[in-house]
DNA sequence: TCGACGATTGCC
DNA sequence: GCAATCGTCGAG
């Protein structure tokens, strides 16, 4: 079953680790779909936090974090590679959640070559996109044991949010 | 208009 | 250890 607005429409802080163990499921043109099991994500979280883009304020690249949760949020990283997030959090609060991981493939550049995302991808809305949404998975049973730590390359943010574990592993 | 740099990855 | 590679943003 698709995740719905709600779920997407919490704190980054829930929305990350609720999405450890859930389905991303990637259609392709040929009608071929790829599913990957995510296992780590990490949260960002408002204008505050100097390692979300968003303590830049609001411009044409973090517009999509200050609307409604549930959207997509792509950027490209380094020049080559296309980062996963979902926005999180009501209209107004700039949020989003970075798909960082899956049991399948692992790294966040490396999900966003899987997934052949590109500028497109920008504000697609998971709960009616006909080729990138989020499933609950059916085959877990018990609920991913989850770790936290502090998140990944933003040492530039400053001691004090680099530090926050919202990093999510599960 | 220009230059520095990044939520990364892979090869030397 | 470092190059690849380019959009974004702040400075000039």
């Amino acid at each position: 079953m698709r995740l719905t607005r709600d779920f997407f429409s919490r704190d980054a802080l829930s929305v990350a680790p609720d999405l450890l163990g859930k389905t991303l499921v990637r259609k392709f043109e040929t009608g071929e779909e790829l599913r990957l099991t995510i296992n780590e994500t990490e949260a960002y979280r408002g204008e505050e936090d100097l390692g979300c883009h968003a303590s830049k304020g609001r411009t044409p690249r973090t517009e999509v974090m200050y609307h409604q949760g549930g959207l997509v949020y792509v950027y490209l990283i380094y020049g080559m590679y296309w980062l996963l997030n979902f926005t999180s959090g009501a209209e107004g609060h700039p949020q989003a959640v970075l798909i960082r991981g899956s049991a399948e493939i692992e790294g966040p550049g490396r999900i966003g070559q899987a997934l052949m995302l590109d500028k497109s991808f920008y504000g697609e809305d998971l709960i009616s996109s006909e080729r990138l949404w989020v499933e609950e998975n059916t085959n877990i049973t018990i609920k991913p044991e989850i770790t936290t730590s502090p998140r990944v390359g933003i040492d530039y943010a400053g001691k004090y949010w680099a530090g926050r574990h919202w990093r999510f592993r599960g």
